[in-house]
DNA sequence: CACAATTAAATTATTCACAATTTAATTGAC
DNA sequence: GTCAATTAAATTGTGAATAATTTAATTGTG
């Protein structure tokens, strides 16, 4: 007897490509960066130098440990991404008077001036898009869900 | 008159992270891959690896070329990526007889082992993200969609 | 046939992601 | 106050993504 279940894209044992979500998302990620660099690269910034600068347009001052924590990311991306904001004159990085191992990250004049650049890239973004804000907000919720869910080490019941 | 319209989150002039769409999506692709790395680097294998993997499940003996258009990547990320996966001893790289241009890419005995690995890999996900086909389908389709507007240059009217 | 144009892959260089280790500052136990 | 433990950032190493260039094979035009 031969079995043909590989040939049956039933979803829970498929290993097409265009069955998996991941795939999906890992275009979609991919997709979406290189948008923003379209408009980014003119002015020397890369798409995850942007998600930096929001943050800190949100809070300035913010170590980068909080960074870390806000982007999920660690030091050792970090780090050298920062120095090369500080390189560009986008932001300052200072060891923090209170706790030397602390190294605050602030935005000087130029960088305070990316704000939009990072708003024109956003733009270019959204009218490609052609979302509602609901659907956008939507959409945005069910990834965050989503992302919860795949952190979660124990799903409910392990 | 102050204008407070940069605190205000209208969904259109935001940039606060958490209403950032593209930061989402971003996150849960970095999450996405983190839950298949949990299971592929006991083997030694990589996330795009995987992808790779599976493509080659799909149709074996393609070549870079083929591979780059399905995957969406290009010679410089696959190049060093399948060179890899050959000194790993899960695939063979030769040049075609016909046009001695194009390299294929084939599954060694030990690659299509990976199968197994491929699929406890994907059942770690499932369970994690607790959704129906139907809901998966659904995301995909969404994500997929999203994607193709992204990289439409002209939407529509432009 | 000869030679320009095209195509396919590889190479080079920059940046990001992440694991593992290291260095330095701070905290806490005694 | 001393010293171990902890914390914060930096460093090191590997792999991936992408742009730009290079090399080699093939195709097409005359």
């Amino acid at each position: 007897m031969v079995k043909h279940a590989d040939t049956i894209p039933d979803g829970e044992n498929s290993l097409l490509l265009d069955d998996q979500l991941c795939f999906a998302l890992h275009a979609a990620a991919r997709a979406m960066s290189s948008v923003y660099m379209e408009t980014l690269r003119d002015h020397g910034l890369t798409y995850p130098q942007y998600l930096v600068l929001i943050c800190l347009f949100e809070e300035d001052g913010l170590t980068v440990g909080q960074l870390g924590r806000r982007l999920q990311l660690d030091s050792g991306t970090l780090t050298p991404l920062l120095k090369r904001l500080e390189i560009d004159g986008a932001v300052i990085r200072r060891r923090a008077n209170h706790d030397e191992r602390r190294v605050e990250v602030r935005l000087t004049t130029k960088g305070r001036g990316y704000r939009d650049v990072a708003k024109r890239a956003r733009a270019v973004v959204l009218q490609r898009l052609r979302m509602t804000n609901q659907e956008l907000s939507n959409f945005r919720g069910q990834l965050a869900n989503m992302t919860e869910r795949l952190r979660n080490e124990n799903p409910s019941d392990e």
